[in-house]
DNA sequence: AGCACGCCGACT
DNA sequence: GTCGGCGTGCTC
């Protein structure tokens, strides 16, 4: 069908829908309707004018109508406008996938966000400030690039040289795996421990797909920035020398807006056989995915938190199923969701499990757990004698030590013994923590900070005392205690901390952790951050300071994230099992609590993951929390916490009509944990239901409620407020 | 979200 | 007299 004549002299011009960035809040969710003189199809990309200034947009679906506009149509209130064309000449570019679209749409609904918004912040950024004439430049400078790069392997060369060079001889388990990876159609979870070569399986299943499709592209996600550059050397290595430089490509916030744009118009016309990123990295379009990964799968990062609050593991298992794929999720300490998705199949389980116990190498072993009881120490003790002993025998014999904590700076608060003040912010509901190293005051929401008083604020009393402890304190402790202590060699020991603040001072993690590999480095003092990745091949002891403070939280996903962090954490102790054997040493992880008898602990000792995650999945079946029930999540900001409750109950009782609200309970609004940031009160209510369709329904319709409950005048204060589907934390 | 328009304080 | 503060309102 082409467009029709029209009998009047108007320019020949049809509707396209058009997806612009448009915000949430505004009644501009969805296409917005311009003319064009030719028919464009779903996908190409466009600019178009949005108001006073010009944008970028993204065809989509069918036109609303293929008849041409006619001046006097008052179908609609607006009088649809030109576009200024489209971004490139036809064939230059190719156009969105209707998978990608069927992605972008399905995250837009489930994750209750406008289609515009997620479309638009699915493309790279620097693609919004290119007009036609710079894109047409950019790709013929590419085109030549790429002409040249595939000179150098053709097709032949690339199924005669494999096998690829560098694949590793592979463990029983792992063959087995691959073999059922590449039988079954999935979705697979990989349970494999860590040290068992989950990686190994993810560049061999990758160089299979490569190998089978000439045009076939995967992607490799990983929770963090701070894992890609390992990663992506490792990919390098593997797969360059057969497939070309252009074939691996990374996709992550860290990387300049050019660099972005780059590499995902490399992924986009399937110069890359391989994207490696971040959960941005799930919307790249890729027109011959064959493959995805999912890397530390349990990673709470995958967890968009802020804008349209998506999760890049459940989209990967979307888009896998929506595209007819395969999707590898891998993890030594699932998600409870995951494991729970992956019981057997005649239970109702809808992923596959594949279970890789060993560690690979000769004589590696999984840590010991040893388990202080800080209730039989010296009372007030920071390090337990145990500890320090073990730390001290470790360096004498020229291993190295890593040592946690989860909070940093020096010491989370400040207190005036006379008085009672607290140095709390000003503008939040938090403390403000003491940061020795510059003597600040810092809230770590926020961002005030402010000198140390030499006095309490409130009574002039000049002893003011610090309660608690970060890594700064931990550091400045544990070089006391180890002052006198001297390696091997006789030198003094090495100590390095690293957490938020040092790395945003002194560059990148990679660059710091570099460092420790060349500075002999005998204790490493940190945040979770350095749980991750990173290999040293000396350290045998890994102590976590104190583990009790997510025992007893109010978050019901706390036990679940300590035990994955402390299986983590203990994988760094004896990487190496040639070091641990010429030492004669044994790896062993430190936990010291109050609680040694705590299941947790004990399902830590026997590195027993299943037994934890039973026990764990069992207490929330009981209390009918996630994955037995599904969850979301309204906050709500204003300027006073009044309004912001009342914004969320009001809208919540005007919502007891709509579809699927007799299956969604909805809780009263309460303060969040976190009351007020940068002196704004937040609220949020909680949503939940054993049918996640119910849910869902009920979220669509509500979202109109919502909108008109805000417009009420009693809600007037209210700043904004955004639904989180599936939250990660209550 | 941007980017306008719109009505009130300190400066070339 | 203007430059500019950010409070409301609109964008096919």
């Amino acid at each position: 069908m082409t467009a029709v004549e029209m009998g009047d002299n108007l320019p020949m011009s049809c509707r396209l829908s058009v997806l612009v960035q448009t915000p949430a809040h505004s009644g501009l969710s969805g296409p917005l309707t311009y003319l064009s003189d030719e028919a464009l199809p779903p996908g190409t990309l466009v600019r178009v004018p949005l108001g006073t200034r010009e944008t970028l947009g993204v065809v989509w679906d069918t036109p609303p109508s293929l008849e041409p506009e006619r001046p006097s149509d008052t179908a609609s209130l607006y009088a649809a406008r030109h576009i200024t064309g489209p971004l490139s000449e036809a064939g230059q570019l190719p156009v969105l996938s209707a998978a990608w679209r069927q992605l972008v749409g399905f995250a837009a609904r489930y994750y209750q966000r406008g289609l515009g918004e997620v479309a638009l912040a699915a493309l790279p950024p620097q693609l919004r400030a290119l007009d036609g004439a710079q894109m047409a430049r950019r790709l013929a400078k590419r085109s030549i690039a790429i002409s040249k790069s595939t000179e150098t392997p053709s097709d032949a060369s690339v199924l005669e040289s494999a096998p690829t060079s560098g694949a590793l001889l592979l463990s029983a388990e792992q063959q087995q795996v691959l073999q059922t990876i590449e039988e079954s159609p999935g979705p697979f979870l990989l349970f494999g421990a860590t040290g068992s070569g989950k990686t190994e399986v993810y560049l061999q299943a990758v160089q299979r797909i490569l190998e089978l499709d000439p045009l076939a592209q995967v992607l490799v996600m990983v929770p963090e920035i701070n894992l890609t550059p390992q990663l992506e050397q490792r990919f390098r290595q593997r797969f360059e020398p057969t497939w070309g430089e252009q074939s691996v490509v990374s996709l992550h916030s860290g990387m300049t807006p050019a660099q972005r744009l780059k590499a995902w118009l490399a992924a986009h016309t399937g110069a890359a056989r391989m994207v490696l990123g971040t959960r941005m990295a799930i919307f790249a379009s890729m027109p011959h995915l064959q493959l995805i990964v999912v890397d530390e799968e349990h990673d709470p990062s995958y967890k968009q938190q802020e804008g349209a609050r998506y999760s890049a593991r459940d989209l990967a298992v979307y888009r896998a199923q929506n595209e007819g794929i395969k999707v590898i999720l891998g993890s030594a300490t699932p998600s409870l969701e995951s494991w729970h998705h992956s019981r057997p199949a005649n239970e109702g389980g809808r992923y596959q499990r594949l279970h890789m116990p060993s560690r690979v190498g000769t004589g590696a072993q999984l840590p010991t757990v040893r388990r202080v009881d800080m209730g039989r120490q010296p009372k007030g003790a920071v390090i337990s004698p145990p500890l320090l002993q073990a730390i001290q025998e470790r360096i004498a014999r020229g291993e190295q030590v890593m040592v946690f904590l989860n909070r940093r700076g020096y010491a989370p608060v400040l207190f005036c013994a006379d008085c009672g003040w607290k140095s709390e912010c000003p503008h939040c509901s938090a403390f403000r923590v003491f940061h020795k190293i510059d003597r600040s005051l810092r809230c770590h929401h926020c961002g005030f900070s402010q000198p140390v008083p030499k006095a309490c604020p409130d009574c002039g009393n000049l002893d003011i005392a610090s309660l608690g402890r970060g890594t700064e304190k931990i550091e400045e402790h544990l070089q006391a205690l180890l002052q006198t202590q001297r390696k091997p060699n006789g030198q003094p020991i090495q100590m390095v901390r690293i957490d938020a603040d040092t790395t945003k001072i002194k560059g990148s993690l990679e660059a710091q952790l570099a460092q420790v590999h060349d500075a002999e480095v005998d204790v490493l003092v940190g945040t979770q951050m350095i749980a991750k990745g990173h290999d040293f091949r000396r350290v045998t002891l890994v102590a976590v300071v104190n583990a009790d403070s997510a025992l007893f939280s109010s978050d019901f996903r706390a036990p679940e994230r300590l035990f994955a962090l402390l299986m983590q954490a203990g994988g760094r102790a004896g990487r190496d099992a040639a070091f641990l054997a010429k030492q004669g040493s044994q790896a062993e992880l430190w936990v010291q609590t109050d609680h040694p008898t705590h299941p947790l602990f004990e399902a830590l000792k026997t590195h027993d993951y299943p037994a934890f995650a039973e026990a764990q999945l069992k207490e929330r079946q009981e209390a009918g929390m996630p994955p037995f029930t599904f969850q979301a999540l309204v906050r709500a900001e204003a300027r006073t916490q009044a309004v912001a409750q009342s914004f969320l109950n009001a809208a919540s009782a005007a919502g007891a009509e709509l579809a699927g609200a007799e299956q969604v309970f909805r809780f009263s609004a309460v303060p969040m944990s976190l009351q007020r940031v940068a002196n704004v009160e937040r609220a949020q209510m909680l949503l939940e239901s054993t049918s996640r369709s119910a849910l869902q329904a009920f979220l669509t319709a509500w979202q109109a409620t919502l909108h008109s409950t805000r417009a009420l005048p009693e809600h007037k204060g209210l700043i904004r407020w955004a639904v989180d589907v599936d939250p990660q934390a209550i």
